[in-house]
DNA sequence: TGCCCAATAT
DNA sequence: TATATTGGGC
């Protein structure tokens, strides 16, 4: 009745389709919210980016996906893009009136699944679902391993800025490559591949985190320092151990190149600004 | 197994 | 360049 959709509860997916929009401008986010209720979605508003982590900390499963503005007064959008992609793996879209590559790739790259230009229009909210189901498909088929295809890129952007970028211009463009060969490759589920999916972001080593870090490392000491130890240490449940290691292993390298032999941890921390701990082998020097 | 580390890949 | 992934060793 309500909409194109005969069967009673189950396809009414899109309907009712949970969105938190973040927008330090009291008028785009009524005309957001108008629009984005007009496609039948729940909406919730919210004018500040850290009163959008708050809420969807408070409410963890509470919503389907974010829409969030670039330029805000307390949070970078990015930031904001950074905390909810990784911390609840969520879809996010970012909106900002500036449409340059670099900061759309920056999007990008930050785990957004969509960037918006302003204005946005009606076109391009009703489809903002398929973020959502996207992500569906994704879950289903980790379990699955599915099988017959090896990459699926399902894109979709509003803008046509792309000209000088990577990315194709126009508008949806959805692409399936069958899969060559698989035989007996028992490596099956490689990972999509997908640049504008859920897909964990890269983790970003800000000065935040990398403060975590120090701190961490400091409160070990430098004899005994290890990744795993970092990481209980910092208490960021979306790091891995990996993550930090990779990290970790930034300083060994450093240190090796100007100092091989002893006293690596010492002299490439003392290079990332860790400032000394009783630590005997740093008894010496400085 | 889990962890660490070095090397290599992206 | 920064971060991820891989593979060997313990």
């Amino acid at each position: 009745m309500e909409n194109g959709f005969a069967s009673p509860r189950t396809d009414t997916f899109p309907v009712g389709l949970r969105v938190l929009v973040v927008d330090d401008d009291p008028t785009w986010l009524k005309i957001l919210e108008k629009m984005l209720k007009k496609c039948s979605y729940e909406v919730t508003t919210c004018g500040l980016a850290r009163e959008a982590l708050n809420i969807l900390r408070e409410r963890k499963d509470g919503f389907d996906i974010v829409i969030s503005d670039v330029n805000m007064p307390d949070m970078d959008g990015f930031k904001l893009l950074e905390h909810v992609g990784l911390e609840m793996d969520l879809p996010v879209i970012i909106m900002s009136v500036d449409g340059e590559t670099s900061r759309v790739m920056k999007g990008v790259q930050h785990g957004a699944c969509d960037y918006l230009l302003k204005p946005v229009r009606m076109k391009e909210l009703r489809n903002i679902w398929q973020h959502v189901f996207r992500k569906k498909i994704h879950e289903v088929k980790e379990i699955e391993s599915y099988e017959g295809y090896d990459d699926i890129w399902i894109m979709q952007n509003g803008s046509e800025e792309f000209s000088d970028g990577p990315l194709p211009s126009g508008g949806d463009i959805i692409s399936v490559k069958k899969r060559k060969d698989m035989d007996n490759k028992e490596h099956e589920d490689q990972e999509l591949n997908d640049s504008s999916a859920v897909k964990k972001a890269r983790v970003v080593w800000s000065v935040d985190l990398h403060q975590k870090f120090v701190n961490a490392v400091n409160q070990i000491g430098f004899d005994k320092v290890g990744p795993k130890k970092i990481l209980d240490l910092m208490n960021v449940p979306w790091l891995t151990r990996e993550n930090v290691a990779s990290h970790l292993q930034e300083a060994v390298g450093e240190a090796e190149s100007s100092n091989p032999g002893l006293h690596w941890r010492w002299a490439s921390f003392r290079a990332w600004g860790i400032e000394a701990v009783s630590v005997e082998s740093a008894k010496h020097d400085l």
